[in-house]
DNA sequence: CAAATTTCCGTGCACGTTCACGGAAATTAA
DNA sequence: TTAATTTCCGTGAACGTGCACGGAAATTTG
């Protein structure tokens, strides 16, 4: 453990070049007042020595306040995006360290005119860095290009938009995760004629919903493994709670035969909770994502599979991403992340 | 994005305490030469003012040379281990930037002998930290007890000590592997009367073998659920290639029943070879780890399931803890990291 | 050619720690 | 009491970069 490593400074730089560290260091930040003949010379220089600044220096050296925002829809304990706010956590406290600090601002997912608000409320604040959980297209649109024009880099996670501005994206492929989800109800068992698609959304029209794709993929794939299979969707207001039983009892009431049942977001464990209630039997669930409810749904065998991405996990290599480019400068990162599906059940889920 | 954050330093402890930024310095790093009175004097300003250290300042005061050595098995391109090189170089780049360096040393899995001088090797180097995948015990046992009392914290990978002194582990439960690999392959379908065990390793005597835990837990669930099945362990002596079509021969020829048939290490896609050799029909197999051999017999579907550990993230995770832990000192990590048991199948394999 | 302006560049302090050095104060020995 | 130790502590120079300031050199203007 000898001492020193890269000898090369900014003032090796300046001597070789000619020239003194000021130059070197108009030069490295490109802040003009160096004329051409000096510049050559400091670039060659710095090509010749091999230098590279120190960061540790460097940021010694310009102490800002750096603050990331993530803006993501409201939650409460136990729902999905509080595990997105416990990765957020987790990473300000890794960050603290180097003295970035995390907020996180939040909006009713159903209400566009809230996701404006925060919107502009975080760009009151103008923090050095945002992550962002799109749920509205053109407010969103309208929000990263003010960001860009305030030269505030952002990240997009959980879903992003089809523009090109955006430092990263940390997400799941929506329709390869329908895709699997087909492929997981099915494969090697014998398929019953009708597969419920129970449906619990607030159905308003004008939103974008995030788990279309996602549908879209586990169509396909049925339509093509299993053309005979008929896809019955079974919709619930997830405001009227006493709707399910008489809903599901709809829906199942007349068969007898085993019974496929898949959900695309994370509330599969209020089918789970039908299914106690009314003590079915022989059924097979497939659902989305790793709520507390869920898991307990998947250990006494109420579902069978759970398809999961780490959100938490996510929100941390977003946030430690972000704190990368700030500090560092640099892209080190790779710009379209997409997360792992993990597939969990009863054997499994304990080690998630 | 205002100036300084955090606006206390030492010195303003220094002053609060009555004492001069050398003996807070002493009290912060523990190396004595303070009154009794003095320190607590110090501490208690610290404690008042909320003072935490600048990283920054403190690393640029301490340019140490810092080496990270990797401790693991002789690999070829395409074998289990080039994924565990592939995750240290690409931490190797990643702390490049914190000034540190991190190096792969391999030695034979098969051979003590090589393992120890890798371990006298690593010794002399006097590396600032370790990472090693330990395979043979005793030796270890005496390495990384020479490490401890030379002041070098080391990282487990891949399988662990009964001992207490590392500072972190990174690795699969085997156990858990093996139990979750008999679910995998039995759940949901009807269960031929021999399941067969494919093991290809060479048997010395001696060697602690890595899979015996995986294999516990395989025979445990199958004990368990499936008593009346019969699980018959098929012997191939990995150097001796024509062998394994006989003894597969053997062990498949009588039957023309559906196959079962699981391996343990990462050699599974020798068993798919004779699959597609032989054009075996009606099997299912169930193997380990994401080799590009095994990958392509996935896609084909001369495999049917995967059991995967990302084992190139473990090492990147591996090296950026021991990083922090070099870096910034006490131990944000947690101490044992249990790799996530992935479930690859054909329809998702793409997408890890 | 001198004066005014612009372009360019060197100097030196600041950032907050680490640590060697030397010396004051306290303790012990003579 | 004085000298010799030991214990304790303050001082100040690094570490390498960022940036403000002021001034020299080059250019333009009159």
């Amino acid at each position: 453990m000898s001492k020193k490593q890269n000898n090369v400074t900014i003032n090796d730089v300046a001597l070789a070049a000619g020239v003194s560290k000021g130059t070197v260091d108009r030069v490295l930040h490109d802040r003009g007042e160096v004329s051409r003949k000096s510049r050559d010379k400091v670039l060659r220089a710095i090509e010749e020595l091999g230098f590279s600044p120190n960061i540790y220096a460097s940021l010694l050296a310009s102490p800002k306040d750096r603050l990331i925002q993530c803006l993501i829809p409201e939650f409460s304990e136990g729902e999905f995006w509080s595990l997105a706010d416990k990765g957020i956590r987790e990473a300000a406290k890794i960050v603290s360290r180097y003295g970035v600090r995390v907020e996180t601002v939040t909006y009713d997912q159903y209400d566009a005119e809230s996701f404006r608000k925060a919107c502009s409320r975080i760009l009151e604040c103008a923090p050095s860095g945002v992550i962002v959980a799109p749920m509205f297209g053109s407010v969103t649109l309208s929000f990263v290009k003010e960001l860009s024009e305030a030269g505030i880099p952002y990240i997009y996670v959980d879903s992003k938009l089809e523009e090109d501005g955006y430092l990263a994206y940390f997400g799941m492929q929506m329709y390869r995760s329908g895709y699997l989800c087909a492929h997981i109800l099915t494969d090697g068992r014998s398929v019953p004629d009708t597969v419920h698609v129970v449906r619990i959304a607030r159905d308003k029209a004008g939103l974008s919903d995030p788990t279309a794709m996602r549908r879209a993929g586990f169509m396909d794939y049925m339509s093509c493994n299993f053309p005979d299979v008929r896809i019955e969707n079974v919709f619930i207001d997830p405001n009227d709670s006493c709707s399910i039983d008489s809903r599901l009892d709809a829906a199942f009431g007349s068969s007898s035969g085993p019974k496929f049942i898949v959900m695309f977001n994370s509330r599969v464990h209020l089918v789970a909770d039908y299914i106690g209630r009314r003590r079915v039997r022989d059924f097979r669930v497939v659902g989305f994502d790793v709520l507390e409810k869920n898991l307990a749904a998947l250990r006494d065998g109420r579902v069978q599979v759970l398809i999961a991405q780490h959100m938490d996990k996510q929100l941390v290599a977003a946030v430690s991403s972000l704190t990368d480019y700030l500090l560092l400068g640099d892209k080190v990162m790779n710009r379209d992340n997409y997360a792992q599906m993990d597939i969990l059940n009863i054997c499994n889920c304990d080690y998630y």
